[in-house]
DNA sequence: TCTGAAACCGTTCCCTC
DNA sequence: GAGGGAACGGTTTCAGA
């Protein structure tokens, strides 16, 4: 996908503040609101911009504890498979299939310890699921979204 | 913090769609438009909503290699000299610092797998770092955004 | 907490380059 | 192809009751 100068400005200003008006997105890039209003759309249309969302604070909601957690399932488990056992417990916020000895990992906000001790028990229950090697986050140190890939 | 019924359900609408008018909002959860400002700026101020901002698709910008790598430090390296190092990296998406063996956990997107390797080999050679330890993403399978806390 | 009014914005259409 | 500008209807914002 082709980005010009103008779209990688108008995804960092909307990285920013995704409610900015069309007018005031314009004025900072050096284009008319209709004009944004139609890169904008385009960039939503090539699916370089999925979707308009809220930056949110687990630790301000209640959420106290965090963790990784690498899965290890049968041989020959699929990604859809690991994929249905996972998605049903909201605590998992993100989960991949990756490379090297796990199968996967998930990344697990809970509300506290022994929040987090039943999740992972119940993962650990799934029948895809054979253990379950889990580190908990400390401190965060850094949160940023993807940025437009420079040329 | 106490987040109502109505609280919970405005922050879902928003992680659905940042922009929505706070008319629209109000209609769904039952409100007038200058009920909904309010809450959303007290949601707001009380660090709940952090940022309104664009979820962007890593793949349509460019970004086709996704990895979790693990840093090794030297002892008593402390968070913040982890997160000036890695900081540095736009690459780097997401750091923690993590229980476990490992010191920090990090997240990296990278524009092809020489890219990934070259990154490594730079975040390898840092000062504070002993070694590292990489999975690669193969497939994504969730990415959700931490939601209200049920009570 | 609600209402109302002025300012502002999203959206579309048409024109120009 | 892309941008500018105008116009309309809806929205935001703030004051006042």
């Amino acid at each position: 996908m082709r980005l010009d100068r103008l779209d990688q400005d108008l995804i960092a200003l909307l990285t920013e503040d995704a409610r900015a008006s069309y007018a005031e997105l314009g004025a900072r890039v050096g284009l008319s609101a209709s004009a944004v209003k139609r890169r904008v759309d385009r960039l939503r249309e090539r699916g370089a911009i999925t979707a308009f969302t809220v930056r949110l604070d687990p630790a301000a909601l209640g959420w106290a504890v965090e963790g990784y957690v690498e899965l290890f399932c049968a041989q020959s488990t699929t990604p859809g498979a690991i994929r249905k056992a996972v998605a049903r417990f909201p605590e998992v916020v993100d989960a991949s299939t990756v490379s090297g000895d796990a199968n996967a990992v998930l990344r697990i906000l809970a509300a506290d310890m022994r929040h987090f001790e039943r999740v992972l028990e119940q993962i650990g229950a799934q029948p895809i699921v054979a253990r379950t090697r889990s580190v908990l986050v400390l401190s965060p140190l850094l949160r940023r979204t993807a940025a437009p890939r420079p040329d």
